[in-house]
DNA sequence: TTGTGGAGCCGTTGATCAAATGTCAAGATC
DNA sequence: GATCTTGACATTTGATCAACGGCTCCACAA
């Protein structure tokens, strides 16, 4: 497990790092991408640099134009209504699914995952905690078992991470964020799909709230409400399954 | 139009070239991938080969091994249901939300996909039929406006035409699938949501069952009952929140 | 305002580097 | 004496590098 995870390929590194940067906003929306000037600050070569880009670019955090370059997207309310409309519909399948299947197992990773956020977040560590944060997510819904949607998640997943980071980075209400994330896992081992569905929908509707406020703060712009499905609706939609036989 | 579309990198050409060999079998399941091999019959250098692999990792087509290479990834049951799970779920959203805002253009494009797939079909080109094909479906995902939807639903559906092609070229049911398509682009019409729904849910589980019934005759397999959503529930979930004012 | 020239940058190429595997022979073991 | 194991070498293949060629954009001039 630690010989071959080591070998971390130079494309690899150019890739996590481009990512961290444009999610602290080191390189701001809009930017672009020369390949000379990043292979240089990374001591590589311009390929694996471009290639990174590219990966990037499969997620749809940076917009390519051919023979142009790369710049970084711009972030939009409506990119991150768009985002959220996803996570919500995606998310809350995968931990329906994950409630009926879920394990000791699961239930210990994710605990797991917790424990190391938290960890990192008191000893300020913002990357370790926005990537055990991404494990808990993750090991909730690969309990799910299903890979297609599972795959599906992560594109929306880290184009929300953008906006995340700067809104959670002063805010404090982190209280209510680990009591949410421990509520999704303990329904989740109880086999409570519409419990778990229920606050993993909180969950995500405070993300997009402080998101969307905190945007709004940073252009200037005045508060604005932004258009979701309703929790109610959302809820629902589990709700009726619930009378019938699964699978 | 003409003019910016024309223009096609190598890694374009090599990406579809790869993927249509890899859904028509021409290259089968587990073959390995060679750079230099490929490069040769495309006529170009290794690097935009590398990159169209890449591409279709990205899409899961293909599986890397680190400093190993590439290889096609093998067809099973399990990944045809596993597929079709996440589509079910996916495109079902696209087409409520869809259905809500369809407009007579979004129509005009789909009936236009439409027509130009009955005309490649009778013209016996599979290509360009398949391209008609996937044009209509997302013609009307577009018109949900749900970009980060749309955009996971395509990895799925790449990968469920690897099973779907070779399931419809000998069978003749061609009739019943331009019937659902029919159906679902009428509804949408008539912003009927709800029969969009369950329609495209026939058109799906339809087109699964033929997929696997042709699987699992390749294997030599027996025929055995795949495991997916029952299109009661399926459609009982939009059904609840049609009492439910929208967005 | 429009046409032209130059600079900058990306996409591609061919060559080089490094890792991983398969082969083969020598020695140990049964 | 036959077979299995082990180690080094050669080959194959992917990953990276540096340079070339062509496209795009911008400045400047007519």
């Amino acid at each position: 497990m630690l010989t071959k995870a080591q070998i971390e390929s130079a494309s690899d590194v150019a890739a996590r790092s481009l990512f961290d940067a444009i999610v602290d906003q080191r390189i701001p929306p809009g930017a672009p991408l020369r390949l000379k000037e990043l292979s240089e600050q990374l001591g590589m070569s311009m390929m694996p640099v471009r290639e990174a880009i590219r990966r990037l670019a499969a997620l749809d955090l940076v917009e390519i134009e051919p023979r142009r370059g790369a710049r970084v997207r711009e972030l939009s309310l409506a990119d991150l209504e768009d985002t959220y409309f996803a996570r919500l519909h995606l998310e809350n399948i995968a931990v329906w699914e994950a409630a009926q299947r879920f394990t000791a197992d699961d239930g210990a990773q994710a605990a797991a995952a917790l424990a190391d956020r938290e960890a990192a977040q008191e000893a300020g560590d913002r990357v370790a905690a926005r990537d055990a944060h991404e494990r808990f997510h993750f090991a909730i819904y690969e309990a799910s078992q299903r890979t297609w949607l599972i795959r599906s998640i992560l594109p929306a997943w880290r184009n929300s991470e953008r906006y995340r980071i700067g809104a959670m980075r002063h805010v404090e209400t982190q209280g209510s964020r680990d009591h949410e994330h421990t509520q999704i896992l303990s329904a989740l081992m109880r086999h409570d799909g519409l419990e778990a569905v229920r606050w993993m929908t909180n969950h995500l509707t405070s993300s997009v709230r402080l998101s969307a406020q905190h945007l709004l703060s940073e252009t200037g712009e005045a508060e604005r409400e932004i258009s979701l499905p309703k929790v109610a609706e959302v809820v629902a939609r589990f709700d009726i399954s619930a009378g019938i036989p699964a699978t």
